[in-house]
DNA sequence: ATTAATCTTGACCGTTCGGTCAGGTTTATT
DNA sequence: AATAAACCTGACCGAACGGTCAAGATTAAT
């Protein structure tokens, strides 16, 4: 019964969660998405993560009561990220503006948070154990819904015509490569990571190749 | 001194090694890609490919003497087969027939053989660590090769001009997408894996869009 | 001031890990 | 047939794993 809720809700704190639950709970978090993004699940242990976040291990067994659902936690705020990159593509009326708004926002999240989608590819490198169900419900409608956008235009003539799915998985593919790759880009650069030039250069091409490869540029 | 090959040199046998050695080394690296690809370098445990090999555990311990060599050796198989994939790619004097040609056998390599593909991801995802130098070394010469190629399509004006390393990483990440993402691309259409018609349509759109993406179609 | 709830932590537990080894069996050489 | 080399394997080992717990410290509610 240690971390049942309820508790909470007859105190005026209890609205909120008291403010030691609320520091400790993000610094855990940061800490275990540092430490399965370098280690992945397996390798990543409860001893390492208590050492990132500077607090005992039994500690972090107080506010997550074990490893996978600490990692569950680490997995939903990562949808959450994913899904919510979707808001350009969703607002802009015209294929140009909506793919490259989607393109350059899943471009930008690769660079600023990589750990994130690492963490992604390797929960679905093994065969997506804990977020199957999240994927054949949440992202198959999420997904749905864009292919009938990009259905849209095709029959309007806007862009060729091609399979949406088809050109989604090149999407994400392409853009989440520069995140999840990232140690095999700064192996073929000099061992450096790409600059913030190059990393512009980088999203303005693929920007460019993958709108002019479906005939949406001239 | 037990793997010390020098040992067979005095016999006629010797010169490819004893029939026993070799029929159980291939029986343990199979086992040993089946099961690093199913649950990644830590996930997997000599007992389970032991078991998968239909061997007890000690004995791989006598071919192998640590999971870490049995590890890189699984490793390098998988580096020789990215890097056969250019053949391809070398043979052909136009660009469209050389990158067609490229990303065809890429993508056929994804569907043939998904668990090299992540394994390799895997590595490379968690920073590289067994195959930094051979990256650095090998995999770098090989890929400032292409990248002289493609330069010179450039200077010709047979393509747009354009960064060719972005445009490798672009084909890897899109060709390579099919295998590592197998189980989110499976979750996204029905629970079934893509057909061999699915995945030919793929194959066509992927090569189009690219392309045409750097202005080698019309 | 007292009580209750929450938070903290070192020490500990059973399990599983990679790896070892002695001693037996099979295969190759002479 | 005898010897040596190669192969096989059950039993075992120390280390590290995720997780537990009792007892103390801190904070909040009355």
């Amino acid at each position: 019964m240690k971390n049942d809720l309820s508790k909470y809700k007859k105190t005026a704190k209890s609205v909120r969660k008291n403010q030691i639950r609320i520091n400790n709970e993000r610094r855990i978090l940061a800490a275990a998405v540092k430490i399965f993004a370098g280690y992945g699940y397996q390798g990543a242990t409860m001893r390492k993560i208590a050492e990132e976040a500077g607090l005992p291990k039994a500690n972090l067994h107080y506010y997550f009561q074990t490893k996978e659902q600490l990692y569950r936690q680490v997995l939903d705020g990562i949808f959450k990220d994913w899904l919510a990159a979707a808001n350009t593509f969703d607002e802009c009326e015209e294929p140009v503006e909506a793919l490259r708004g989607y393109i350059e926002t899943k471009m930008d999240l690769s660079r600023k948070r990589p750990l994130e989608s690492r963490i992604w590819a390797e929960e679905i490198l093994r065969g997506a154990p804990l977020i199957q169900d999240q994927l054949e419900q949440t992202l198959a409608a999420w997904l749905d819904t864009r292919v009938k956008r990009i259905t849209d235009w095709i029959n309007t003539g806007t862009i060729q015509a091609l399979n949406p799915r088809i050109l989604m998985y090149m999407i994400w593919a392409v853009t989440q490569h520069f995140a999840d790759f990232e140690s095999q880009i700064r192996a073929l650069n000099q061992q450096q990571n790409l600059s913030d030039e190059q990393f512009t250069e980088a999203k303005k091409q693929v920007v460019q190749t993958i709108l002019k490869g479906i005939g949406a540029l001239d």
